[in-house]
DNA sequence: TTTATTTGTGGTATCGATTCCACTTTCGGT
DNA sequence: ACCGAAAGTGGAATCGATACCACAAATAAA
């Protein structure tokens, strides 16, 4: 591998003479800086990022934690932050959790050692030694899709598309509305979307059912199994819709309709939250919320990037979102 | 923040002896050893990547080249390199070329000058500058879906699978197959799948007609229109089914005939590739192949791996694939 | 007891860049 | 013709780790 200093000893220059020409500061003479750059370009030199960056404490890498790279929201969110980065000459350190929450903390501590300039989180959770970690984090730490005090995050506005799905339905006519949520442990969306559920109910008078609502574990599966709870516990008065807060349930949950040979929205509407491709393309296509994924994880990449910049706000965005009208209510 | 040097002088021995506690290799005593763990725990230490890398010329970061990362066949064959090369200490640093071909080349270069000790590309294309730009890396470079000459790597069974499909439609009696491909420039999807499609043909005697004959550009819009397309061009005789060298350009071919209000398979069958949980979820189900895109993505890791240990065999691996028999044939 | 060998430790060079400082040369202004 | 500022360059320290080498102390073997 060739070094800076092979190049200041073909150009004849040295070592600072070279530096100086490749970061454009300080002076370098017309005849030295053509010198080099032709050596450059014959040794096809490039400059080792691990030095630079330990002289520099900039590594111009970005540590990105996930709960799921295989998962279309994540996928889409990081295509939202390499946008950005990329435009700024940052790269993505990618880690991926599967899940466990012990690992969001383990790669905090991971990429820092690893000298990243900063970390994007996509948040599951809220738990103390979460937010401990990244209060304690020696780089900006933004989190998207929870809402964390101690540091900057974007979160989606779980709340406001709920209730205004909800009040899209009642609109409509429906006014025995099921829920299929997730878990508490997500409090983003198992607890404030179901919050909004209840609240907007109670805003209209509409009594609340427990036996119309059920919480599944966002799998596909599982949104099947919930919707035949919901319809097995109710029989002798059954809802005539249902909210469901991922994709994937709703699409379980539209399985299990047909199966009973009963006719979506007629029978019983479905609508959801997340503007999956799947579903735009079931059968019927889907009433959903839109979370914009894309520009969610652009939006958090800036905020990111303004936080190394100095400007660390640490404030709570609120993204937009809105409802895709289809045929599914 | 605190580095050896700190932790030496707290825990009043060499930085040399601390090096060797943390690295496990050479002497140090239990007395030692004991004070070095404590300071460490106390300050919270964790040692610069950065400075190691420099001295050893090891990252533990492996280099990830895509064409998009917000495609589920991405997504997921990134989920199996993460598997692998988690278990095994390493991270991924990502791009995304949006599917610019030069960028590719861009990102080899850019990958190496960040010191990563190799680098996966999933290929889209067989151009001389980028096997140039392979051949000519300093760290091992493995590709995934094209065959590349000069390294290691892992290809789809795109024959194989492609003239599988088409002999399970024949069997199935359809005997006027069409074909919508993609294009040249991706030499495995474009041009390979499209050969056994003919070869296959050929081989059971049954003529080939340019008519049928197509080809999309991934999008499901694609999809769509080229199968308006051979509809349009063939209406004295039309074809009673159709091959699709992708999932996505199928579901935008169902939607056109499901338009034109004909039934499938009845009317005309749909085959496809690519197992995409869409292809699942949409009426009918798609026949399809699947190229268990996770366990492709962690072969390729592991060959990377092998690769990085010296173990440079060169080779190319062929992938596994299963037919998934659904609805839609 | 003497001699090897194992165990334990610190000193120092090194990796490949950046950056500050000192020094020389050139040049414009008076 | 002189002086001060600008232009151009190299030397040396530094970032935070590793690893080789020399050396001392403890232990084992003779």
């Amino acid at each position: 591998m060739t070094t800076i200093n092979d190049i200041a000893r073909l150009a004849n220059v040295s070592r600072s003479t070279v530096s100086r020409c490749l970061n454009d500061n300080g002076y370098v003479s017309e005849d030295a800086r053509k010198r080099i750059m032709e050596v450059i370009e014959e040794t096809g030199y490039m400059p080792s990022q691990s030095a630079k960056s330990l002289r520099t404490k900039k590594t111009g890498v970005i540590g990105v934690i996930l709960p799921k790279i295989s998962t279309e929201t994540a996928s889409r969110v990081v295509s939202g932050i390499n946008d950005v980065l990329q435009a700024n000459q940052y790269q993505i350190l990618l880690t991926d959790t599967s899940l466990q929450k012990t690992k969001e903390i383990e790669f905090i501590r991971l990429l820092q050692s690893r000298n990243v300039d900063g970390i994007i989180l996509l948040g599951t959770n809220k738990d103390q030694e979460l937010i401990q970690a990244i209060d304690q984090a020696q780089v900006p730490v933004v989190v998207l899709g929870q809402e964390i005090p101690v540091t900057t995050s974007v979160v989606y506005p779980d709340a406001q598309a709920t209730s205004h799905m909800i009040e899209f339905m009642l609109e409509k006519g429906y006014k025995k509305i099921g829920f299929i949520g997730a878990p508490e442990t997500d409090p983003a969306v198992g607890i404030t979307r179901k919050k909004a559920y209840k609240e907007t109910l109670a805003k209209h008078a509409i009594s609340y059912r427990d036996e119309w609502v059920q919480t599944g574990d966002f799998a596909i599966e599982s949104g099947y199994e919930k919707m035949k709870q919901i319809m097995e516990e109710s029989k002798d008065q059954r809802p005539d819709s249902v909210f469901v807060v991922t994709d994937n349930m709703a699409v379980g949950a539209i399985q299990y309709i047909k199966e009973q040979n009963m006719q979506i929205p007629k029978d019983i509407a479905v609508a959801a939250t997340g503007a999956s491709t799947l579903s735009q393309y079931i059968e019927p296509s889907l009433t959903t919320i839109d979370f914009l994924n894309e520009e969610a994880g652009a939006t958090t990449a800036q905020c990111l990037l303004d936080a190394i910049d100095g400007k660390k706000a640490r404030k709570k965005m609120e993204h937009t979102y809105r409802l895709l009208i289809r045929n599914s209510v």
